[in-house]
DNA sequence: TGCAGAACGGAAGACTACGTTCCCTATAAT
DNA sequence: ATTATAGGGAACGTAGTCTTCCGTTCTGCA
């Protein structure tokens, strides 16, 4: 497959894959921003959403759909329980999609559809919190909504490039899973700390 | 004092007040914002500062002083040094000048004085960091700027009114001291736990 | 080879939102 | 009574954004 249609199916990611990584970085981006990333015109997008808002209800359930994959992934995991939780909140933090998710909350109208996924995404949420407690492993004096906000604590450092972002998020997971396990753990941190110049340098500009 | 010069100095703290949450809320929040939760016209905010601009860096200012504050105390402390330290967190989550500081970076020009008072707070928290380090209380695999990334995590929270939002940030603030505290301790969590419906309730109106 | 139409780029349109100014009123001090 | 100060809020100008629209290019097919 080439010419045309070749061009239109790579865009179709293309514009996906920007939308996502200019939303993430910037909720209230303007349309314009997406398409100069994608390296199209703003008629390409109009021509697979019809709004702006389809756009992000589309990137919204991506990130809800691919989260229930990953949920489901460690809920199949038949060996020890600590690992299997432990696989799923490095895999939610891996897979970014509080960032987007959540900060775009109340931006747009949700559809049914994903009103639905969400309760989905709850629903194995729970099961695997649930299990995770069962099988003593995990502090119980936490409820579901609980971890939900930890992860989206992480999912709140944004210093530094991708790269940057996903290793210090990975840093603090690790040190939080230290908090959470039972029985208590200190394992080594990951990556190299953050230091005094990742902080100040948000200060001159850029978000 | 009464009259027009007692309302007027009245209205500075009420301006004062108004704008710290408003833009805590919403760091792009209008001026118009400020001077309706204010309770006054925008001429009232236009006397008391020459644009937009100059009232977040007042604000900010007074967040960074109010910081160094708390540092200060902190370190004047002479007893256990692990008390001191949790009691520094505890007072930073108080204070909450994180969430306005931090969230206000890029958006104005920084002016000379709070560089300054930026580099006493920084030099501070280093301070108050090797103390509590060198005491082997606090876990050493952790930078200065870990433990201010930590922070801001903490105030990344913001769910339900701004009491909920207190106790929800003491709650993972204990957990999170727990992991950064030697030798390791597990102690009762603070505050009813989240709920789903907290969580879910941002999907509607309102960020 | 010629053509219909899909895909596209990007300027123009229409509108909103915001910072700032300005004018007028109310009140306090003299 | 008069003057000066503080304040309220409409009005203004501008900048930014979503969406539409029109002309162009290129593909697939007869």
């Amino acid at each position: 497959m080439s010419g045309r249609k070749a061009q239109a199916a790579r865009n179709d990611e293309l514009i996906l894959q920007a939308a996502r990584a200019v939303f993430t970085a910037d909720p209230g981006a303007p349309i314009a921003a997406v398409a100069e990333k994608a390296g199209v015109g703003i008629s390409a997008l109009y021509r697979r959403y019809p709004s702006k808002e389809a756009l992000l209800q589309k990137l919204c359930g991506d990130g809800l759909k691919l989260y229930i994959e990953v949920t489901e992934r460690a809920l199949a995991e038949e060996g020890d329980p600590w690992e299997a939780f432990a696989g799923y909140l490095r895999g939610i933090v891996d897979a970014d999609t509080n960032s987007l998710t959540i900060r775009l909350a109340g931006t747009f109208q949700p559809t049914e559809e994903l009103g639905r996924d969400a309760m989905r995404a709850g629903a194995l949420a729970t099961e695997i919190h649930r299990r995770t407690v069962e099988a003593g492993v995990l502090r119980p004096d936490l409820t579901t909504a609980d971890i939900a906000l930890l992860l989206e604590q992480i999912a709140s450092i944004r210093v530094g490039d991708e790269r940057r972002i996903s290793e210090l998020r990975h840093r603090y997971l690790t040190l939080m899973m230290d908090a959470l396990r039972l029985p208590p753990a200190r394992r080594e941190l990951p990556g190299p700390a953050a230091t005094d110049e990742e902080l100040s340098s948000r200060w001159w500009t850029g978000s």
